[in-house]
DNA sequence: ATATAACAGTTATGCCTTATAACGGATTTG
DNA sequence: CAAATCCGTTATAAGGCATAACTGTTATAT
């Protein structure tokens, strides 16, 4: 389960700083580095609640937004339909939500949360905040804030209709 | 409070701001869905070269290290080792490296870029660097650069030894 | 009204990434 | 020399992500 590895300290020959400078250079890699981090504690945190970090979302959200459909949370989370199908399986498996046919269109369904899953979203939110600050403890709250507002404008970027295009 | 354009907004009733405001507050939420955005535009700029992203960040540490073990590289890249032997065969089938015995231990393998390796690391890095721009160009430089340093601060939390139990 | 298109959820499928166990060969260590 | 360690490898599994195609249902267009 909690996996280390070191390897930035090296106690052998050589003084490499870092193999991977020019990859630093690149702010995708250093997101790649970081998120990879986040994940592997993320996982630790949740699994105490049987949750997965798509599981964990899609609760959240469907405890936001009671009565939503599939195609609803699938657009939220940026979810292909048919990968949503074993998400909302697995909650509704685990008694944390339900579906119930939606009113007034026989071919979709409204997610809503039980008990159980509204219980659960309160304690696994909690504990994934706590992870949340853990994982930003060395940043003060102004570059916390700078910090999602970057990656906030980094995903904008994918909505721009550029027509630049110079590839291929 | 900043909203962006939402890809789900259909012409209707309704104004749903956003469906994930919970998630939003998430540090890792945020991160997540930058680095897909970030990853789904890499994809594409990599595929005309026939490399991936796993592929590209090997052939540039091994450019960068010529002569260095696939250990090595797997630590530099934070890949389990049995992982980094398909990615290694690839480049080499690709002609772009060259697996040749370590000398002074006959169990390693030395990696070294070809001419072509060399030739396809300027054109990719290039092309590389040129996405990562795009993908930072709402950013200036004083934000791209806290950015960079936020991520590194969080990738370097995992590599603190805590006694502090969390939780459980 | 009726044919057609569009939509909701599903199934099946495939690729890529990541992680672990285990093996043979080579090297180091006691 | 024997044991432990290391290098690269194979096999295997789970998870995330994307696409095509199918069923029923709803909306639309003539």
């Amino acid at each position: 389960m909690a996996n280390r590895a070191d390897p930035a300290v090296k106690a052998g020959s050589g003084h490499e700083p870092s193999r991977d400078a020019t990859l630093r250079s690149f702010t995708g890699y250093s997101m790649k580095r970081a998120f990879h981090a986040i994940q592997a504690d993320l996982k630790d945190v949740l699994e105490p609640f049987g949750l997965r970090m798509l599981t964990f979302s899609a609760l959240v959200v469907i405890v936001d937004n009671p009565g939503l459909r599939q195609a609803e949370l699938a657009d939220a989370l940026v979810i292909e339909r048919p990968n949503m199908v074993l998400i909302v399986d697995q909650l509704v498996e685990a008694g944390l939500i339900s579906r119930a046919p939606a009113e007034g269109d026989r071919r979709a369904y409204a997610l809503r949360p039980t008990e159980e899953g509204c219980a659960l979203y309160q304690r696994a939110t909690a504990a994934v905040r706590a992870h949340d600050e853990r994982m930003t403890k060395n940043l003060d709250e102004e570059k916390r804030q700078l910090l999602v507002s970057a990656l906030g404008l980094i995903e904008a970027v994918q909505w721009e209709e550029d027509d630049n295009g110079e590839r291929s």
